[in-house]
DNA sequence: TCTGGGGTCCTAGGACCC
DNA sequence: TCTGGGGTCCTAGGACCC
């Protein structure tokens, strides 16, 4: 029995659009933290030939003057219409993955036999619009990799009930032979250019490579697209939400940075920040890494990169803790006479935060433990910063810009749609 | 003079994804 | 002038063990 992928339509565009009535088939875009780059466009708006991810700055005028709307990111919106997308397919559905903000799997193993899926899908399409707003796209195949496919022929093919099902072989090689290879789930640029060389072109030549040759020429991770493409199920559905690994905290600057007075206390807020996400998933960290780069587009300065990690003698997730080893990584990465344009903070390493393991000079009868104090901190953090710690920098943590965000429609008392 | 074989764990770096 | 942010998995190779 099949999976089906339920993928959601321009998702950030969407939202944007959903207490908009007005900008009903208008383009619209949404740029990124400093309203940097395009990160999502209506189909009015891809267009005008508004490409993904290009430089706001080299659009803008040509895309305004043509009639179009643009946003900065608002992921108090975007995460909250997520959420209410997830939960419509998990009351349709006993088996769920949500695999980004705007996608997730279906398992359609315990629907009964003789139930038509593709009106399932249908179904379901409607009914999300209906409650939420949100437009989806619905591809159902044997594989996980295979609904990526039914997915693409929905957005290449334009198909009007934006739902695509590919059962029959018929079905499914059609559908790869008009796939490119390139947009074959797990083949990113650099895999497409050697599988091009290799006169591998459509998503059927890539199916019909015999999978032990790939796995020898190029990886087991493409081995298994190769046997999913040919309808063997190699990635299962995921429930259980795995622990994270690690935790990046980063951003580009409003503008660039070349003294260590300034750059401190901004990574000083990024550590702050990747802290409570690590207590937000109840983990310790051992290690803790900084990084610096200056901003590779401007050629004409020199370039630096820098990255560094300090280890801990103990698992922790205090915020003093990781501030001491990120201001301690920091400095010998940075050096002076660069103009850095990005920074950020990676925790890794993780323990779980119930597991104790104390080190050979510690005496396990006076632990030293304010989990409390960080509790504390949270809390009264909950719903707007209110404590900072000595070394942060309470006005470099905003992006500089971001004059074109929409208001939090669904998510704050304040800024609810009103009706006359 | 001659210096094994088999294994685990860890991590950096590459490729990919949304 | 202005170019995002946050993740995962796999592999090779080094450190270390017996």
């Amino acid at each position: 029995m099949p999976l089906a992928l339920v993928d959601c339509d321009s998702f950030y565009a969407s939202c944007e659009r959903i207490f908009r009535p007005d900008l009903k088939n208008k383009p619209i875009v949404v740029l990124s933290n400093n309203d940097g780059c395009v990160i999502a466009r209506s189909k009015e708006a891809k267009a005008l030939g508004v490409g993904m991810g290009v430089p706001w700055f080299k659009v803008k005028d040509h895309y305004l003057k043509n009639g179009g709307y643009a946003f900065s990111s608002n992921f108090a919106l975007y995460g909250d219409m997520s959420a209410r997308v997830m939960n419509i397919l998990e009351s349709v559905s006993p088996s769920v993955e949500v695999y980004s903000i705007d996608e997730a799997f279906l398992d359609l193993d315990t629907l009964d036999k003789n139930f038509n899926l593709y009106k399932f899908g249908c179904h379901v399409k409607g009914l999300i619009k209906q409650w939420t707003g949100v437009p989806v796209r619905v591809g159902i195949a044997p594989t996980k990799t295979l609904t990526k496919v039914a997915i693409y022929q929905v957005k290449k093919m334009n198909v009007a009930t934006r739902v695509v099902q590919l059962i029959t072989q018929q079905e499914i090689m059609k559908a790869l032979s008009l796939t490119p290879v390139g947009e074959v789930w797990g083949v990113g640029r650099r895999l497409n250019q050697h599988l091009q060389q290799m006169g591998i072109v459509s998503a059927l030549d890539l199916a019909q490579c015999d999978p032990a040759y790939i796995r020898q020429k190029f990886s087991i991770v493409l081995e298994r697209t190769v046997r999913e493409l040919r309808g063997e199920r190699c990635l299962e559905i995921e429930h259980d939400v795995a622990a994270k690994k690690q935790i990046v905290v980063s951003r580009s600057f409003g503008q660039r940075v070349d003294h260590l007075s300034v750059l401190q206390p901004i990574v000083s807020n990024f550590a702050v920040r990747a802290t409570e996400k690590l207590r937000d998933e109840k983990q310790k960290c051992l290690q803790v890494s900084v990084f610096v780069r200056t901003s590779p587009f401007n050629d004409k300065k020199p370039q630096h990169r820098g990255f560094n990690s300090f280890r801990f003698p103990n698992p922790t997730n205090d915020t003093r803790d990781i501030l001491h080893g990120a201001k301690i990584a920091l400095k010998p990465i940075f050096r002076p006479n660069y103009s850095y344009a990005k920074a950020g903070v990676l925790l890794s390493l993780f323990s779980n935060e119930g597991i104790k393991q104390y080190s050979l000079f510690q005496d396990p009868d006076e632990p030293k433990d304010d989990s409390h104090l960080m509790k504390y901190i949270d809390v009264m953090n909950a719903y707007k910063t209110q404590i900072y710690f000595a070394s942060q920098n309470t006005s470099h943590y905003s992006p500089v810009r971001q004059n074109m965000i929409s208001p939090k429609y669904t998510t704050s008392w304040h800024e609810m749609p009103l009706v006359d």
